[in-house]
DNA sequence: AAAAGAATAGAACGTTCGTGCTAATCTGTC
DNA sequence: GACAGATTAGCACGAACGTTCTATTCTTTT
């Protein structure tokens, strides 16, 4: 890894950090190279454009989340038991960082817009949905879910579950978001089981 | 209303049409001023600053809403039906303008920020769910609801879903959403009913 | 119609935004 | 250790930001 890669990923690494934080729009050039002592050209220099920097951070983030929350998932048991930890994983990384997850504020921030940012995250959100519509796949495998559901519709369900959380968390700051979240979520899973098992 | 309440007024249109489309930090003063045709500090004067702007906007859409879909809703028959059909206007809403929900953009742009804009879009959301507590009390009365059901449980599911759909449509775009979220609204119905209703 | 007060415009402020250009410094190769 | 190329800094730009000040124009009251 050459010098200027090297310095490039520590950006994005401050980047990754202040877009949780602030929004994608929030992480301005001036207050980045601030954050990374660096002047704004020089800083500049690495991504040729603002939009380019956004895409490179959402990319960035969606490196990290992959790698840290939904590799570890999809080693664990297939079914329910690694829905439920691709569901951990994603409330560990929504709540780590002070303004949730990246990607659900970003889609807010973009979802109106035009562009190379709105086209990349468009195209990550249908990754999320189709990790997500395969791990729902995997519990009909392993019988845990009935063979003839609509995989898309228990997607959609659960991945309003998570918005609500989301929303309750860091907007309303409720305390038994936890707990209802998890009951949404047996909720859900009863829905879609196969009575015998 | 004097005249300058009649200006007053004509801005905040304006504003929250801008806000809908571009979100609240969209609505820079000057835009809006060349979109009303005022000067900036003509504009300006109206409210003492940009914070105090993106309090009355919320305000102004509040008043909107409550008076275009909260306030029918209450009046049709108690119970599911009042629930379906705060749903299905609330949805109206949403779908209206190009960018979405007022509430649910702002509530993401200021979820973690601090201010009188933060402190308000906060207050709003607690009084939006006291109105879902309220019909889905309105559903235990008629019968329609088991008497012993977690309100808030019913609430919290039930705004997810309304999360959910707001994605799906303008981020995603999705066809089928409007299907989605009906067979979803069903299936909570279920879940909460009593078994002989 | 005159006087008083409210509403609006104009110009300017300091700051920050994203983005170029040029020059200096650093890094790796021969 | 020199040379080439990559990396970074410095400075400037036009535009837009929110905000303040003063002056002008409208409304309203008398």
């Amino acid at each position: 890894m050459t010098k200027g890669d090297e310095t490039k990923n520590a950006i994005l690494d401050t980047a990754l950090a202040m877009a949780s934080e602030l929004g994608l729009e929030g992480v301005t050039i001036g207050i980045l190279a601030k954050a990374t002592k660096m002047s704004k050209s020089g800083l500049f220099a690495h991504f040729q454009s603002k939009e380019n920097l956004q895409v490179e951070i959402l990319k960035y983030g969606a490196s990290i989340f992959i790698e840290t929350a939904v590799m570890p998932a999809l080693q664990t048991e297939a079914g329910i038991p690694r829905i439920r930890a691709l569901v951990n994983n994603w409330v560990k990384w929504a709540s780590s960082r002070a303004g949730g997850c990246l990607f659900v504020t970003a889609s807010n921030e973009f979802s109106n817009r035009e562009g190379i940012v709105r086209t990349f995250l468009l195209q990550q959100q249908k990754v999320w949905v189709g990790i997500l519509r395969k791990v729902a796949r995997s519990a009909i495998k392993t019988g845990e879910f009935r063979q003839d559901i609509d995989c898309d519709q228990f997607v959609f369900e659960l991945y309003s579950l998570l918005l609500g959380f989301h929303l309750y968390h860091h907007l309303l700051h409720s305390e038994e978001i936890d707990t209802r979240k998890s009951v949404a979520l047996d909720h859900l899973f009863d829905k879609y089981r196969k009575f015998d098992s």
